[in-house]
DNA sequence: CGTCCAGGTCTAC
DNA sequence: GGTAGACCTGGACGC
């Protein structure tokens, strides 16, 4: 416990000028409620515990700061310049600040349904690595939310780097657990522990082959749609144990590819419950989001989900 | 107490 | 290529 606290502005601009809407962006999708992050209300602040290229992981508040900045502040930290800069460049990196979304706003700007998110809805919150989107998406599936935070929060709290100053229980201030601490643990951590039931085995096989190398998910996750196309992409993803349709349109708009809807237990009664309450079909929903292209499941995705803030 | 099913996926036809 | 059944777990519900 030191009274020191870190702290810097984040200039809220995305990579073609547009604006940022820091809360809806805090509140864009459901995995920003599971460790090692979590989202402080009153403060309208993301806390979330990322890895530093040196030293341990550190923990960070991202709330408001002045007009159209971010206020980033560790508690207990007095670093140097360099440490600083990443952890500035994480917060970016986590905001997804180096994305243009211009060329939807362009397109939302004349739908009537989507016209509000021009002015700052629609970046996605990003986990540090492509592993945790993924891992976290197998936890989502045929299960409740219940049960997804137990399996996410086990991992985390048994499995994850402290951060410096971290508690010394609970799924908080630790980083999500890196494929190789993944790999090294039992079975039995799985099925006694985090209690994953059948998915123990798909996320002990992705995180071997994640830490050996037969896998290399960042890569993947990061290649652009010149050298790997959607089509390509989703393939690939398709491929991983574990992961189908729904988990595999999950991943791709968290990763910035939004061609793919999400479409499963939720989001097709949220949609219909949007449109008068009777059932919609997935061909009637792929067609009315036909016109974004590849921006379909990120149209989708906000209009599901412009009630989870209020005002818009 | 049994059945159903939740932000599905896999295997076997 | 499309479609049943099984699958871990544990709340929610009906009986």
């Amino acid at each position: 416990m030191s009274s020191q606290a870190w702290s810097a502005e984040l200039a809220l601009v995305g990579a073609g000028g547009e604006a940022v809407n820091l809360w809806r962006t805090v509140q864009s999708h459901g995995l920003v409620d599971l460790p090692p992050m979590r989202i402080h209300e009153d403060a309208r602040a993301l806390e979330i515990t990322v890895p530093l290229p040196t030293g341990r992981p550190r923990t960070v508040r991202i709330g408001p700061g002045r007009t159209a900045r971010a206020l980033l502040t560790v508690a207990g930290w007095a670093p140097g310049r360099r440490q600083a800069d990443d952890l500035l460049d994480a917060a970016a990196y986590v905001l997804r600040l180096d994305e243009d979304l211009s060329p939807f706003y362009t397109r939302a700007a004349t739908d009537p349904d989507l016209a509000w998110a021009i002015g700052g809805a629609g970046r996605l919150v990003r986990s540090p690595t492509v592993f945790e989107e993924v891992v976290k998406t197998i936890c989502t599936t045929n299960c409740t939310w219940s049960a997804t935070e137990r399996m996410v929060g086990a991992l985390v709290e048994h499995l994850g780097e402290p951060a410096t100053g971290a508690p010394t229980d609970g799924p908080y201030g630790r980083a999500f657990p890196t494929p190789a601490a993944m790999a090294a643990v039992e079975e039995s951590f799985y099925r006694d522990v985090m209690r994953a039931g059948y998915r123990g085995a798909y996320l002990r096989s992705l995180a071997a082959d994640a830490a050996s190398g037969a896998l290399d998910l960042e890569e993947l996750g990061r290649a652009g749609r010149q050298e790997l196309p959607d089509d390509e992409l989703a393939a690939r993803l398709l491929a991983l144990p574990g992961v189908g349709p729904y988990a595999a349109a999950h991943i791709m708009m968290l990763l910035g590819r939004y061609s793919r809807l999400v479409l499963d237990s939720w989001t097709r009664p949220k949609y219909a419950r949007l449109n008068g309450g009777r059932p919609v079909k997935d061909s009637t929903i792929e067609r009315r989001f036909r016109r974004y292209g590849p921006y379909a499941g990120l149209a989708f995705w906000l209009v599901l989900t412009r009630d989870w803030v209020p005002g818009e």
